[in-house]
DNA sequence: TTTATATATGACTACATGTTCATATAAACA
DNA sequence: TGTTTATATGAACATGTAGTCATATATAAA
């Protein structure tokens, strides 16, 4: 394996860990994630969102390695399983404060 | 305008940003402005991309406030106009590499 | 074993989007 | 003006994927 394709698959990796989090619902699945674990149905709560649509997400994150799953009697709980997904949150929150800001400007 | 309604589009704002970020076509791009501004041709060369499929990506990464535009002559030159991306690319690197290091423990 | 609860999944729809081809626009030059 | 070079865009296609409905699976309890 050359180090081009090395590189192309790095990129894929990337990109996919970047799609995963380019989707409000996922988003707001972790936010509900972010004061601790939660089982399925308080997610689905939370997010307001159906609970099929919850548990293909939870699938997604989880495979994507972002989220930790385990069954604790009919409950499953999700957890935060890689908190630097919140660093790169507030980088975004970070930089669009600073672009809302600017555009603001240009108003006045 | 309720508080709810509010933070439902400042989930829509950052999902958008990590959205333009998951595709590695735009990262390649990302990339190839590394090092400095850069016109579409010679982004075009570093990205083995078509000139078409380019111009749409760059497009889409302007207007998302990633990268600004300055037109010189025949050529338009391109550049990163927003550095925090590198801190989120990096951060995603750290966190891959941490993941990979525990699947290859998996196999020992 | 039957029943109830919690979660996951197969099938499907609707829609978004990456990519390409051909062509349009914009700027420099003869 | 017409021509050449550099970049952008309309149209179309193919693929991916979020969301939904009905149903399946898994665990616990009666």
């Amino acid at each position: 394996m050359d180090r081009k394709k090395l590189s192309d698959d790095a990129l894929e990796f990337i990109a996919a860990r970047f799609k995963l989090l380019g989707e409000a619902s996922r988003l707001k699945i972790i936010i509900a994630l972010q004061n601790g674990e939660r089982n399925v149905s308080e997610i689905v709560e939370a997010s307001a969102l159906t609970q099929t649509n919850v548990s293909r997400h939870l699938s997604a994150l989880t495979e994507g390695g972002i989220l930790s799953r385990r069954r604790e009697g009919l409950k499953v709980i999700y957890a935060i399983a890689d908190p630097s997904i919140f660093e790169m949150c507030e980088s975004v929150c970070g930089s669009l404060q600073k672009r809302l800001g600017t555009q603001a400007k240009a108003f006045k």
